[in-house]
DNA sequence: CCGCGTAGTCAACGCCGGATGATTTAATGG
DNA sequence: CCATTAAATCATCCGGCGTTGACTACGCGG
């Protein structure tokens, strides 16, 4: 047979890079538990023997994943007083394919799997509440950026499981407000 | 060998309801994916083969454990002046395990399984969501449902990320405060 | 241009998932 | 008390998973 595609240029960064790419596609769609590595391999056009054999293991690979992304940086980026606003527009307009948010449904696509839910406690406490608790500030940070959080993630989730909100443009424009002021009020205080 | 336990008497209704059960029991734990029918029916003490025979397949014993749960009449029942109060604390402080919010869990555990999501989709939106927004009522009943089950949806999640919220007692109390006042201000108008 | 080291593939393993059809076991009515 | 019928089990299939170790082929230094 012809070769059609050119062959991938052997360097084994690059490919370890890569593959971790997908793997950040991938577990950004589907929990610990659907996603393959040979799912993960074939998007990168490689063998899936290179899992274990760049990252250990399927589970190693996973938290590379997750340390790869800089979950609370993504919720604190931008100017303060615009929070609400900003992140109700994110969760609520944006495709969450490219969203600033995707580290977010990497964490909670794992409720509901004890395997991942094992490696993502520390992260979902050290790298995301902990640091997000902090920008937070102010009189019972830790309370506040817990409601915060899980109101954003409360809207991720009830976007997916219905697959969509099933709103009208009006009704979808009155959400995102509403979801803005009640976020800008628990960061304020 | 001896036999130890009474031969469960043959009754096909009552094996069918023990099997229901026991896949109520896990899917609230756990997600579509990780529970297998192996071990559901290893916790009623029956051969596996039984799941096909009773439900057609896995796939229908799950949607017969989503129909089985009266998810939107759980948040519903009781006194609407108390909605927030009641939701709050039900949430942070009953263990989920014998909460009348575990059908709730059941919905948020297949968020990461595509092929979860399709069978979760109808149940989320006509046996939730919308007669949610018909309790709700008023002006965008609909907006206002999505975020107050949103709210208590995130919370949840927030709380199986990190294996609890890792408050103290007191901030626990003002967190849940909190969390009713908001609920029963979306839920007010 | 050749050989050596390494990047990548390949075939296979062991395991576990859901499903199937034949077989055994228990309850029931005559 | 036996025959019939339904209930439950058993052995098995098929497919997919993560992982392994042996193998192949590329690319670079001499």
């Amino acid at each position: 047979m012809f070769r059609h595609v050119a062959p991938r240029p052997r360097n084994s960064g690059a490919t370890r890079a890569a593959i971790l790419d997908a793997a950040r596609e991938r577990f950004a769609r589907e929990s610990y538990d659907a996603v393959g590595t040979r799912d993960i391999c074939r998007d990168v056009g490689v063998d899936a023997a290179l899992v274990p054999r760049y990252f250990g293991s399927k589970a190693e690979l996973f938290t590379a994943v997750l340390d790869s992304y800089e979950n609370g940086a993504e919720l604190m980026a931008g100017d303060r007083s615009t929070f609400g606003r900003r992140v109700a527009h994110e969760v609520i307009y944006e495709a969450m394919n490219e969203s600033k948010l995707r580290g977010l449904l990497v964490l909670l696509r794992s409720v509901g799997s004890i395997k991942a839910m094992e490696l993502v406690q520390r992260t979902g406490n050290e790298r995301f509440f902990n640091p997000f608790a902090e920008w937070v500030g102010g009189r019972d940070a830790a309370v506040r950026a817990r409601l915060a959080a899980a109101f954003v993630m409360g809207m991720v989730v009830s976007r997916e499981i219905t697959g969509g909100f099933g709103l009208k443009p009006a009704e979808c424009k009155r959400m995102c407000d509403r979801m803005a002021t009640i976020l800008q009020d628990i960061v304020d205080g």
